[in-house]
DNA sequence: GCCCAGGAGAAGG
DNA sequence: CCTTCTCATGGG
């Protein structure tokens, strides 16, 4: 990998196993767009940025950022030192539903997300639809957060800390629509705010074993099984959390033989069958039944 | 009008 | 421990 920088931007040379639609559009993450040349602009850790990929030379670019932001911020966002060859390999070993899967969203990176953005996001996505999930923390960041910069004349904002959000009410949120959520988030907030942002980040490290992330989150308000799985899975590195929506309900249903209701069962298949990287192969999955129209 | 969305909390068994 | 009901909101 051969990191340059030009115009004010950087240049990444031998990026493999990239793709940003696969990356930006499944399901992990809200604040990016597309533009209709493929490109993704957003914001994450104050930073704001556009991002091109050329598959064909295996080149990415990041407009509005210099070499040490991307040192600094973009090439742990991405994941960009970890090797997805081997670990799509490993995974579609005798699987043939997962080998089509990984086919289909073969440019799919698990981000590195802000701990507190990823909290407070999948609180706002529980019974609720992508789009206005995106919606929701737009709205929450314009309302509360703080300008973080202009890019390509665009307003940028980050969402409120714990310390804003505990200090608000229901009424204060309700421009962002959040419905009966909004009251979850300001618990949430209020939690936080009282043990301290250290703590979220302590969820993080290695240290913390993957199921102790996972119960510690689940005593959030408006944390259960499945958001505390995405929240591990999407900001604290814990690669084997298996999250299970109604569609991945669906893929193991469908593709792997599974009760629609036998959550256990699916939890336990993919703890045996798909290991270290469950989360990894769960949002191949998750990918290819959201988006592909023949399966 | 109904059903659904990256579900969780509360109540009742 | 499990099952069922309820919770806002907007799009199809």
């Amino acid at each position: 990998m051969i990191v340059r920088e030009r115009d004010g931007a950087t240049v990444v040379e031998g990026v493999a196993d990239m793709d940003l639609d696969h990356i930006f559009d499944c399901g992990q993450c809200f604040r990016w767009e597309r533009d209709e040349e493929g490109r993704y602009m957003g914001t994450a850790y104050g930073r704001q940025a556009l991002m091109d990929y050329d598959g064909k030379e295996r080149i990415l670019t990041i407009y509005g950022s210099d070499e040490e932001e991307f040192e600094n911020v973009w090439r742990r966002y991405l994941d960009l030192d970890r090797d997805y060859g081997s670990i799509k390999k490993e995974l579609a070993a005798g699987d043939e539903v997962m080998a089509r899967a990984i086919e289909y969203g073969q440019g799919i990176r698990i981000l590195n997300q802000e701990k507190w953005e990823t909290l407070i996001s999948f609180i706002i996505s529980q019974n609720n639809n992508i789009p206005r999930i995106k919606k929701c923390i737009n709205s929450l960041a314009e309302t509360l957060g703080e300008k973080t910069g202009e890019f390509c004349g665009r307003e940028f904002y980050s969402l409120p800390d714990a310390e804003r959000l505990a200090a608000a009410d229901v009424e204060d949120l309700a421009p962002c629509r959040l419905g009966y959520r909004a009251k979850y988030l300001i618990e949430t907030a209020r939690q936080v705010a009282e043990e301290g942002v250290e703590s979220l980040e302590r969820l993080g490290s290695e240290e913390v074993s993957s199921k102790e992330t996972f119960d510690a989150l689940t005593r959030y308000c408006g944390v259960g099984p499945k958001v505390a799985n995405c929240i591990a899975l999407f900001s604290m590195g814990k690669l084997d959390r298996f999250p299970i929506d109604v569609w991945v309900r669906k893929v193991m249903n469908g593709l792997y033989g599974f009760d629609e209701k036998d959550l256990k069962g699916m939890e336990r298949f993919a703890e045996e069958h798909f290991g270290r990287y469950g989360g990894i192969a769960q949002q191949y999955l998750f990918y290819y039944i959201t988006h592909c129209k023949e399966i």
